[in-house]
Order: C-alpha cells, then sequence, then structure tokens
DNA sequence: GTTAGCACTCACTATATAAGAGTGCTAACA
DNA sequence: TGTTAGCACTCTTATATAGTGAGTGCTAAC
C-alpha cells in the first residue's frame, strides 16, 4: 500500500498536482509533458500515473480523462513536497496597513483578520475569538446612570470587557451597588468564569443579606456567564469563495453557505483541532461529511501564553496549500501583537 | 401614457403579478383564464393584455411567450391593488419568541432582526443600526483598571454604551481622569456628537491646563466621534436568496454579494429613503443602475420620537410586496419595544 | 364586444454526429 | 530492463438538426 515512491514518480506527482490546483481540471500525460520538464516521455509519464493511481495518490474519474489528486495525494503532497511560501515583506506591510485603516474596535480585529485570510487565499476564513470561560473574571463595577439605573461594566483577565445597563430595585441606592460590586468582586475575582459554581453564589447571598440586592446580583452574574460563554465566530470570504471553480453550481453554493450559517457545526471542528498548532486536514480525512471535499487548515493563536482562539482557511481539496498555511502562520503570530496595540 | 385602466384590466393585471410572483415566468392568456376565474376567454384576455402592453403596464421578452410585469405595472399593483397582508398572530408570537432566544446584547438585536425578515420574506434584509452622531453625548466615566490604565465609559442619550481601555500619560493619577471627565462632561454634555467642534475643546483645554492630560482627552473624544460616526450596517438572507429562481446563475449571485458587500452604496441607498416612513422603490425607478432589476422597501424605525435608523427587504422586483411591506411595518413598530426590552 | 380558429414565432428538448483529450496496451528501441 | 512510439478505444464536449409546446396576433364569425 504504501511503499515508498521514487524521486521521479514524486516529480511527476508534485506536477500533477501542482498543475491540478492551477487549473482545477484533470491533468493528462500529454500536457504534464508539455508544460513541465519531466525529461521523460508522455508514455512514460502514463506509466507512472498509473503506478501512482495504483498507490492511492492519484484518481481517475473516467475510463478516459486525466488524473485528479485523491486525499492521500495532497497528504504527501502537504507532508513533503510543497515549497514554502512565505509571506512577502510587501504583503506584510499590506496588512498591516490593512489592519490600521479598518480596525477601531477589539472586536473588528477578528472581523478583519477574516477578511485578509480570505482576501489573499480566495478562500473562506474562520475565525473564532477568544473564549472568555477560560477568561478568568477581573472584576465588576458599577457607573451610576440614573436615579434608577446603573451601568455594569465587566472586565476580564485578558482584558475584555463588556457593560450592561440593569434596574436597581426599588429602594436600593447606589451606594448599595458600590457594597455589592465589593462582594461578588472579593468571591469571584481570579475565578475562570467556567467554574463560578452555586458554593460561591451562596457566600455571596450571605453576605450581601438584602434578597431584591441579590436578585440583581444574580442577574448581574447570570449576564457575565453568559457572556463568557459566547464565543464568536467570524467568518470571511463567502463571496470570493464563487471565484472558485468548484463553486460553478449554485446548488453547491447554497450547500455550503448553509453548512457555513451552522455555527455550532463549524464551532466543533475548529474545537477538534485547537491547540495542535499548525494543522491540515484533507479532504477524506475530515470526520464530518459534508467535508469530504473540502480541506481545512487552523491555526491556534495565544496571548501572554494563554490559548485565545482559532483562525482557519476553509476550502476545496485543490487549494494552494503553501500560500494558505504561510498566511495563517503569519497571521498566527502576528494577531498577538495587532490585539496588545488596538485594545492596550 | 396614462390613462385610466377599466375594472376588468385592472383584474387582469393584478392576475398576472400574482402569477408572475408566485412562478416567476411569463404567463400566457390560456394559464390565466384557466387558473384564475376571469369569465372571459383566454382571446379577450389577450386582447387585454396586448393593451395593458400598449399602456406600458406589462412587457414582452420575446414575441411569442408570456408577459412580465413592468416596473410601471409593479407600481399600478403596490399602490393599489394588493390585499394587504398582515402578520399574523402566530407569526408575532414566533418573532417575539425568536428575539427572547436569540438576543442578549443591545448589537444583536439588529443581527436577528436581519435574520428574521430574511427568514420570513426570503429575500436579503438589510437593517442600519443607529447612527450615533444624531445621539447626544450624555456622559463619559472612568473606572480604574491598574496603576497605568483606566477604562472609559461613553454614554449616549439613547443609552447606548461603548468601552475602551486607555494609557495614563505618566505621572498623571486616576484622580486626575476624573477631574478630566468632569471637565468633558460640563462642556460636552446635551450636545450631539457630530456638533462637538473645535471651539468646544480649546474651552477643555484652557480648564484642564495640563499638556499630557488634554492629550489624553483629546485621545477619548475622538474615539467618542469615530464611533459615533460608525453606524452599523447588518445583513441578513444572503444564503435564502439563492431560493429564488432569478439567482439560478452563479454570476448573478456573484454579482448580487459583491454589491452587498459594498457597505457604502448600500448606505447611500438607504440614506435615500430615510425618514419617509415605508417606501417602495421598484426596479427602473432605482436611480442606481445596479438595482434597475431590484425592488427595495425601507421603513425607519424611531425612539422617543428620535430618527434612530432604518430596515429594509432587497429582492428582485418579482418579489412578494404585501408580505413584505407588512413585516417591515410590523418590524419597524416593534423594534422600539426590542430595544427597551433588551437594554433598559 | 367577445370568442373561436389558425398561422406563425420562439424557446426548449432530444438525438445524432463530430472533434478532442486521454488512456492502456503492444511492440520496437537503446 | 526501462523508455518510447503507435494505435485502438473510451468518454466528454460542442454543434447541428428536427420536433414539441406554449404563446401571440389577426381575422372572421357570433
Amino acid at each position: 500500500m504504501s511503499e515508498p515512491i521514487d524521486e521521479r514518480k514524486q516529480r511527476i506527482l508534485k506536477a500533477v498536482i501542482d498543475d491540478y490546483i492551477e487549473n482545477a481540471e484533470p491533468v493528462g500525460s500529454r500536457t504534464l509533458a508539455r508544460k513541465y520538464d519531466l525529461g521523460v516521455s508522455p508514455a512514460t509519464i502514463r506509466n507512472e500515473m498509473a503506478d501512482l493511481e495504483m498507490l492511492g495518490y492519484l484518481e481517475h474519474l473516467h475510463t478516459s480523462s486525466g488524473r485528479v489528486p485523491s486525499s492521500k495525494g495532497y497528504r504527501f503532497y502537504v507532508d513533503g513536497l510543497i515549497p514554502p511560501k512565505p509571506v512577502s515583506e510587501e504583503e506584510k506591510v499590506l496588512i498591516d496597513r490593512w489592519y490600521n485603516a479598518k480596525v477601531r474596535r477589539i472586536d473588528e480585529v477578528f472581523q478583519e483578520t477574516a477578511h485578509i485570510i480570505s482576501q489573499v487565499t480566495k478562500n473562506v476564513s474562520l475565525v473564532l475569538a477568544p473564549q472568555l470561560t477560560q477568561a478568568k473574571f477581573r472584576c465588576l463595577q458599577f457607573l451610576p446612570l440614573d436615579d434608577y439605573r446603573v451601568i455594569t461594566v465587566l472586565m476580564t483577565d485578558a482584558g475584555f470587557i463588556e457593560n450592561k445597563i440593569i434596574k436597581m430595585p426599588s429602594g436600593a441606592t447606589f451606594d448599595d451597588f458600590q457594597r455589592m460590586a465589593r462582594v461578588i468582586n472579593d468571591n469571584l475575582a481570579g475565578h475562570t468564569l467556567d467554574t463560578i459554581h452555586h458554593h460561591a453564589l451562596s457566600e455571596i447571598r450571605d453576605e450581601i443579606a438584602d434578597e431584591p440586592l441579590y436578585e440583581s446580583s444574580l442577574e448581574i452574574i447570570h449576564w457575565a456567564l453568559d457572556n463568557g460563554k459566547k464565543e464568536r465566530l467570524y467568518l470571511g470570504g463567502t463571496t470570493q469563495m464563487l471565484d472558485q471553480p468548484e463553486f460553478h453550481d449554485v446548488e453547491k453554493v447554497k450547500e455550503t453557505l448553509m453548512m457555513l450559517e451552522e455555527e455550532e457545526l463549524i464551532k466543533d471542528i475548529l474545537y477538534a483541532h485547537m491547540g495542535d498548532g499548525l494543522e491540515v486536514t484533507i479532504g477524506q480525512e475530515n470526520k464530518d461529511k459534508h467535508f469530504k471535499d473540502s480541506s481545512i487548515i487552523t491555526a491556534t493563536y495565544h496571548l501572554d501564553g494563554e490559548l485565545l482562539g482559532t483562525i482557519a482557511v476553509l476550502g476545496p481539496t485543490r487549494m494552494e496549500y503553501a500560500k494558505a498555511m504561510s498566511l495563517l502562520e503569519y497571521m498566527n503570530s502576528n494577531l498577538t501583537n495587532v490585539i496588545k496595540r488596538f485594545h492596550w
């Protein structure tokens, strides 16, 4: 099955895949001999291709009509044949400029990251923004709004901030809320949002010792937890992907778009690859059957050593792996800087 | 040109448009006679249709093959022929439940509004979220974060809140920032964000009388203004629209999606109809040539008497006007409640 | 004023044919 | 023994042609 393949076979395999990635059409021996400098005749190439097919690296659509790489073929290509294609300095400058021009608020960083990736790779990009569940509760503060409302500001360790207006129970004063903030902060500071449980709540209840006020604090804590659970997914390139010949059929487009709208499905895919650095999953290697014709490249990014989120490129198996991989690698390492720049 | 058309012609015109809206195919006299109870023979219908074409209400694609409504035909239909199709009570309940299930933060209201509209109408929906430029500056407050950073919280009249972390100049203390907040609030409170000009800034400069601190306040005010300028556009239904036979061609899909990505273009369209209540613009009536085959229905929503934003449906001229119009009307009046419910 | 009848148009479908690209095999060659 | 040329065969794609059906417009009869 997996016999070693000699250097010439590798050269031919690489040529087939390069050509197929470029032209999206089954490639035959004649074209190969003409376009690539392989030094052998089409007939020889035919023999070698037949061998490569036998070994599972290439596939035949119909009896006649050129060959197409299989998942195994792409895998071999990705693991050993592709030349590194680093992001050029000009591209880096462009990317930096783009961030500067477009990003004003922290959440826009993720949207624009998705945008950049899809623009460069002409494929769909996915960016999973930081999951606050793993962030630590830092503090909660109140600001007076008027006689019966206060603004609640929640802050986590990683520096993310959320706010919400809440009503004060009748009879309560802003001072009561200040006191409540102290109680909550003392009890919850340093805990990750997903480890705040009932026993903490009951302590808070005891310390607050006022039913309506406790109700308010519950509302606030639940809101904080909800916020923590909701990591956000940003998509990019759903228009660019139409440039790929794979999507010449509207049904295919619809199917793909509908799949992309299923946030939970997509998140699960991204979770599956979380924390493993740069990872490429090709066609058949995908567990979900919807993705048997797609490849996914994922990369995780960090901040101060803490895992923050995932960025990914999703496209047809016929994808410019070299380009996408080095771009993701760069975006990945760059994202930390960008977040710091715009948020601190 | 615009001679009055008698009752029978109107009945026939309505039947043609109803049928075309339903089936997306040119409608002929025979089909019309069979499906609709018009009480006359196909031949008579043919004569009437020929008249309606002469008057500009119908169009012929090819010499033979049924008729299709013109923009003028749709206009007449929308202005006088469509039966009102109010949102049913069940639908209202569903919509309410949907909001409750999905919306946690204020900005999600707009996203979900777009989502609901597109789900119901099977067309693209556009929601222009409140423009803060017209909102009044209410107040600015600071919260201490650590020794060298503070959280800035900006609040506008309509209750929208934004926050940002900023660095303190070396040597400055949190008390300095508190003082700065007072100065800024005294000078700017009650002004709309787009009327904050240089003379206000120079007064602030005089009162603060400390260069690094003034720099910080400038940074904050500019951030506030930037926030005000950036009204946000939410899109929905870019997948649903593929169900319409108008989009059986991928090129058409791509063209439309690319147009929708041009935020400025779309915003301009929405601005053009701002403040006019419910408005329908049909095909040729659109000034922008990209929209000559599309119809746009817009509605503006208000909060406490103040104009807030616009919601719209964008689709092929062959659109279920009755349904879309009553839905927009309802969403429109309902949006105020929803915003209040989730934000106050 | 309405309707039946009829010739005509035009798009759409199905079928046949031809062209082109590619394969696999065989046999000759270095 | 590996490489190559040649050739028959397969299968897709493009093109042309004929047939079908829905619809119109006109005329003449009711």
